[in-house]
DNA sequence: ATATAATTTAAAGTTAACTTTAAGTCAAGT
DNA sequence: ACTTGACTTAAAGTTAACTTTAAATTATAT
């Protein structure tokens, strides 16, 4: 099965122009083309744009992409570093999920506290806390 | 208990240029200034900054997070406005935990890859499977 | 009293990640 | 054959959120 960059688009819900500039920073080394210079996606770029884009929405910048896209054009002697890459950013994102964790509790506090005033229909003599008495302490 | 400018951003672990960047775009509407001109932090507006901080932290942008100050600034008649605003937020902070751990899921499947990947000294002959097959289908 | 460090403002500069534009070529339907 | 829509590139433009710079003032320590 292959795709046009429209349809790529579509089903990564991406605008072309994205797609494009992906490629030209050298994301895309595999997406062939046609004899006439129109991009061709394989089954296989879906998966590895996949990849990208999940690094991506991870909050990966396109340069430490791009070196791993590098790395991956080394062949096997990258695999460490390709491990590596990939379980930084695993602890990356444990940490995002962690302090989005804790931001959530204080947005809890404060849908809380401005539901209270709402009942009131003021917010004074609402008693409050310390935001660090929302966040959990280490 | 008052706070210079280097004192608060010790504490928030912020530079003092993006206090005073957030204060021209009118985040801080209460800080005070002294008779010479030097910004003089209450204890209040460490709390007032800490709500910024996590608003900024999950992802809203100044702009927004200047509505939510001009509301507040308004008074009790847009305590309405401040809850709807911090519920959307809050929201989209869910939201954004669900696509973190969907795709920390991916991740941790490409980080088992290469660590099979890394014993056997290649990445052939390890069988894989489409990332949308990883990620939870609703 | 004086040197050093922190603060002030306004304005210009930076950066990442796109997006838009322009001018053209290619593909699909009738 | 022709129109319409999708595609191409290169280059310029955009945006948000700061950061840096410069020149001056204020605060702190000796």
């Amino acid at each position: 099965m292959q795709y046009t960059i429209g349809e790529v688009a579509k089903i990564l819900n991406l605008p072309t122009s994205t797609l494009r500039y992906y490629d030209k920073e050298g994301l895309l080394p595999n997406v062939q083309k046609s004899q006439t210079g129109l991009r061709i996606f394989q089954e296989e770029d879906l998966e590895w744009l996949k990849i990208i884009n999940c690094l991506k929405k991870t909050g990966m910048q396109i340069k430490d992409i791009k070196k791993f896209v590098e790395y991956s054009l080394e062949g096997d002697s990258s695999i460490e570093k390709r491990l590596q890459l990939l379980q930084k950013q695993r602890e990356h994102v444990q940490q995002q999920i962690e302090n989005y964790q804790e931001n959530l509790k204080i947005i809890n506090y404060k849908c809380d506290f401005y539901e209270q005033a709402k009942k009131l229909g003021s917010t004074a003599n609402i008693k409050t806390v310390p935001v660090d008495s929302i966040v959990s302490k280490k």
